[in-house]
DNA sequence: TGCAACCTTGTTCGATCGATCAGGAATCTG
DNA sequence: CAGATTCCTGATCGATCGAACAAGGTTGCA
């Protein structure tokens, strides 16, 4: 989508109206991601995005639509992390090269928690939404999971256990103490948004599947 | 709470009564656990249980009393099966007694997903219902793992790692493949409700945490 | 400068939610 | 068997939700 475009049917979008789409997005996601796609009105969502309820419906045809658009722009983030980082990492060993992406999951699961707290909302259970997560977004996310798994189970750097086990283990294991900070927080004496206990957690998991070295 | 009492005060309860409350707390604990607390409604819940939704308020006084009613049976469950299964590991060495117990819950998440389900729905952000939560039933369960974890760690069978973070390692990795059952299902070729699948999946886990003896 | 399209708001609608109430059916007790 | 209590249902209420509509303000362009 062009932001300044004089063709013929597109519709010119003012740089004003990007920045408060922008807004809505990112409220929604934090609401959807804590209180769930029924729970989160939307009201509440144009309240923390500093708008009028109506204006949602201008800028997204359904409630539905919304959602949509947060979880795109969190898989976006995602991807574009991922993929930087792997870029970054080229020529470096696979294992050494699978360590670092492995910690940078489990970074960004910390420092965007709504992610998974969606994931973990929606497919719970069949519908729509779970139908739009894994075909437009978990499934190749799953897919390079398993081959990077079974990858280094081959070469020894793993258990050999079967890579589907692997990929719940890891994106359980890695992102749940952030999924549930608020909980974390008063159980334990840990700082879910703190970068040492962030990294303590990245190390922990690192450990438990690629061994104490 | 007795079921029949003469006593001054007491209602007298009958049997179908009993009977058909817990259909509800069933039905509740379901629609709760897939569809979150505002998802989940009264119509729905009284349908799934056979009954009309004005029954629920008379059973319960409120939406929130019937919530927090399906998570203490679902507790209570969790509690008694462990609790039975440590009085039947008596005499073990800790070692084995602590993988048959890790063992055991992760067979319980796998058969009772709903538990987990609740908690990551209502555990994301404060509220009453998260204060009910961990205050009543989660705290306590901590409290003991913690202590698990680090008598383990003393001992040598599990890397040494904070216990605050091996309980969320553990908590994620275990139930995350049951809790995302349907998903499971669809991405991979694995039905998270096989038995061999659930053993799979606890072997998997105490391999990473023991070590693969 | 004037006009046309975009952006935003106030108001309101139909639908649905949880809860209440009156009344009837079933069960227990004396 | 009769009276009282418990169990359950049909009808309905006020509140709140997502969405629609009309109207005004704002911006960009000719």
């Amino acid at each position: 989508m062009p932001k300044t475009s004089t063709t013929s049917n597109a519709r010119v979008t003012r740089p004003s109206a990007d920045a408060t789409r922008d807004r809505i997005v990112a409220a929604a996601a934090d609401l959807f991601s804590e209180r769930s796609f029924d729970g989160a009105t939307t009201r509440e969502i144009a309240t923390r995005a500093g708008v009028t309820q109506p204006l949602l419906n201008y800028h997204f045809r359904s409630k539905e639509e919304l959602w949509q658009a947060a979880v795109d722009s969190l898989f976006d983030l995602l991807n574009q992390t991922m993929d930087e980082r792997a870029s970054g990492l080229r020529g470096v060993d696979e294992i050494t090269s699978a360590k670092l992406r492995m910690r940078e999951f489990i970074t960004f699961s910390a420092r965007n928690p709504q992610l998974h707290r969606i994931i973990m909302q929606e497919s719970k259970a069949d519908g729509p939404r779970m139908d739009y997560l894994v075909n437009r977004h978990v499934r190749p996310i799953y897919e390079r999971t398993i081959e990077m798994f079974e990858s280094l189970a081959s070469a020894g750097a793993v258990p050999n256990i079967p890579a589907a086990h692997l990929y719940y283990i890891l994106t359980g294991a890695g992102p749940t103490m952030f999924v549930l900070g608020p909980e974390c927080r008063r159980l334990s004496s840990l700082d879910p948004s703190d970068d040492d206990v962030i990294e303590a957690h990245a190390d922990a998991v690192c450990r438990l599947f690629f061994g104490s070295a």
